[in-house]
DNA sequence: ATATATTTTTAGATTAGTCTAAAATTTATT
DNA sequence: AATAAATTTTAGACTAATCTAAAAATATAT
């Protein structure tokens, strides 16, 4: 049995572990949970008592398979709560990521079964994030993100690799919903930031930092 | 701020309330909440500080109009999730408390108010429970026990004061479910036990111990 | 390559919720 | 009304998750 604390180490575990090949260390796991790098050390050897991760003092954490499987199924039903919340409950994006926070952690097999039989099975959340399926693997969803495209090529945008309030509003603000085309026009040399076209209409400036967390289909 | 452990106090401390006058004692939560006496004066102590129940030691607890409307939240919000779970996700009604326990916790207004208007704006459970409205106020259902009805009496079910899986099958399996129609054929002296004739068709024998768990109209 | 800076771990405390065993209080019995 | 029985509270301890401050290990820079 995992409590709700140890599935949230777990899944921020996971996700360091998506943007980066080598080990992870106690101080990005403890941004994360918006604690102390002392407690992130004692979680890390419970963790690894409990053979969800694998760490070495010192040496930075990786999850085992079986902490990879728990951290999925975690965020398998996070993102199911988040198409629930959209699509039923009418919910704006930029609203669900909280509710979803606390929903991730309800424990019933049959639950998630038949809340995913609701929602139609469906293969991505409302931020374009791929589903894990019920055994707990990821599918690759493929999209590239908008820094890695070069200028002129044309791409539809896919999804969002943050998944804050402000940043989806802020993506409101200049037009930039799912499935809008985005021509890349310019990258300025200096410091990437990037003149972007937005489904044939307004030309719009935004930094890289933004255009790293937009995911896009060539 | 209530926790999760505070609002189940307050909840079972609501219902024993329901079904006793005078104060309730520290063994009548102890047994509910499935701790000890002692974890329960504890408790009642903090409960106390936070001005959610009136506690004098040795003379038991009451709560609070304050304590009595979280409370009322609590259960607005498990019953509301129970909707959700018979109506939408096809659970049966035996099925859906242990689950309806962890989801009355989320914490989101937003959340019970969309949620209450995707199901309609229920009056009941699928147990035939009233459900709290937003202001924490429990309607009165006007239904009367089984065993409070005489002999020759016809009257329709319209909920149980139960929800364990095992009475609800049990139910299932004689035939009884919301909306039949109950006739008392008699009442056994001795033990207040009675035959009943449900639905016009078969007749059956129950306890009054089963016969107190059922909400019938007349 | 040694000193300095940074990161990580240890040690010891804290809070919420629980427990057992013993003491205090209330209730019931004769 | 005194005593026995039951209930409730106190005292002290435990676990999970956190913290601060100090010590240890690793990484960086001259």
């Amino acid at each position: 049995m995992t409590s709700f604390t140890e599935e949230n180490y777990l899944k921020i575990i996971y996700k360091l572990s998506a943007e980066t090949e080598s080990e992870i260390s106690t101080n990005a796991v403890a941004e994360l949970t918006q604690t102390k790098a002392a407690s992130v050390t004692d979680m890390l050897r419970k963790l690894s008592e409990k053979q969800l991760v694998n760490y070495q003092k010192y040496q930075g954490v990786r999850l085992t398979e079986l902490g990879e499987k728990v951290a999925l199924t975690v965020i398998r039903k996070h993102r199911l709560w988040e198409v629930f919340l959209v699509e039923k409950l009418r919910f704006n994006w930029d609203e669900v990521h909280e509710i979803a926070e606390q929903l991730e952690h309800i424990d019933s097999e049959e639950l998630v079964y038949k809340l995913d039989e609701f929602l139609g099975f469906p293969k991505f959340d409302p931020h374009g994030d791929p589903i894990p399926d019920a055994q707990g693997r990821m599918p690759e969803s493929g999209y590239k993100n908008l820094s890695e495209i070069p200028v002129n090529q044309s791409v539809i945008m896919m999804g969002v690799s943050q998944h804050s309030a402000t940043f989806l509003q802020y993506l409101a603000k200049i037009g930039l919903q799912l499935g809008v085309e985005i021509c890349v026009f310019e990258i300025n040399d200096f410091d990437k930031s990037l003149t972007i076209k937005i489904g044939g209409a307004n030309d719009c400036f935004i930094s890289t930092e933004v255009a790293k967390n937009l995911l896009v289909k060539t």
